[in-house]
DNA sequence: CCTACCGATCGGTAGG
DNA sequence: CCTACCGATCGGTAGG
């Protein structure tokens, strides 16, 4: 009964989680009302308050569901038996596929995380310096075999990121290019500027 | 007389604005109320209406400021008998230049425009659009004289413009990388992905 | 440039 | 899940 009980409220939670993040990306965090949210859902605003503890609170869900999604597959392109320009290419390619999938919660991740209260604030910070410090660490690895140009590899992981989460401005106003030459595009662009 | 009255009002104006641009860019729009701009001005809130209409007022002012000024600079790069590469590559410095040195007002102007209100956000959204026509329009020019790879010109333009817009984290928490460098790197990185 | 103040709206609670 | 409502804060105005 427990369980029923947590599968429905888990399930409405979802639908408002999803319905924030939509409102969050267009208007931002700030500017979007609880009385906004509870229009998009269709209910009353205090309704909300059954499903989640506070506005805040939908923020941080989003924001560390992005996060854990990165973090995961950092980890699994880490284990893989390839070099490091196919461990970055595929980073990218992952980072790209998120953008297209989960646009609003990436975008959200990406632009409002700074709304996060403490202690998650810091945590989603220190969580975000530590991807970026692995992927340096691909980067100066790179370097050390050779295979890429001698650039600092701060700035190598800074241009790669930069440009994969500038895809938030590819709205979809653009029909004339598909997601997959978009990704081979951008892939190209980046990696073979970076190889040697 | 009159000149000097406008002078002295113009003067306050621009420290409003700059201390608004500051606020904005590490609180956002909507979250700084103009009560924290007037604390920071060293004045009460009713105060700052002696020199600016109202708080949207502000935001238009830095947004157009920021487009002007990457509109002007356009303008002289295109008329100078450069190669499509040159061009790009100018392009690129100056963007980099600008994020660094007014770094308040174009990361308000990269991440905030969405608060304008119209008809001044139509205004900008052309503008922008019209800019990236013109980025686009350089990289074809690169790619039918044989110079760049075939690639997606849009797809080229939205990767050098994210990547450095994406500048804006490069906070000052790295001291270990100059200016200079950090230019120089991912110029090298952006241009010699794009070239054949 | 300030004090005093306004109507609107905010996130959230009480109680059923 | 709703109605009724709260204290806080918002952008901005009146008046001097």
């Amino acid at each position: 009964m427990t369980k029923i009980k947590a599968a429905k409220n888990s399930s409405k939670k979802d639908v408002i989680i999803n319905k924030a993040a939509a409102l969050f990306r267009t208007k931002g965090f700030i500017a979007t009302s609880m009385r906004d949210l509870a229009d998009a859902v269709g209910v009353e605003a205090p309704s909300l308050y059954n499903h989640i503890g506070s506005k805040g609170e939908i923020l941080t869900v989003i924001c560390f569901k992005v996060a854990d999604s990165f973090n995961k597959q950092l980890e699994d392109t880490e284990s893989e038996n390839w070099n490091a320009a196919e461990k970055i290419e595929n980073i990218i390619r992952f980072h790209i596929t998120m953008m297209v999938n989960n646009f609003n919660e990436v975008f959200v991740a990406n632009n409002e995380w700074k709304y996060l209260e403490d202690p998650f604030l810091q945590t989603f910070l220190n969580q975000r310096r530590a991807y970026e410090k692995r992927l340096i660490t691909l980067i100066e690895t790179g370097i050390k075999k050779n295979k890429f140009k001698v650039i600092n590899p701060y700035v190598a992981v800074l241009t790669l990121l930069s440009a994969v989460r500038g895809l938030g401005f590819w709205q979809k106003n653009n029909k004339n290019i598909n997601a997959k030459e978009l990704e081979d595009d951008m892939v190209n662009h980046l990696i073979s500027g970076l190889i040697k």
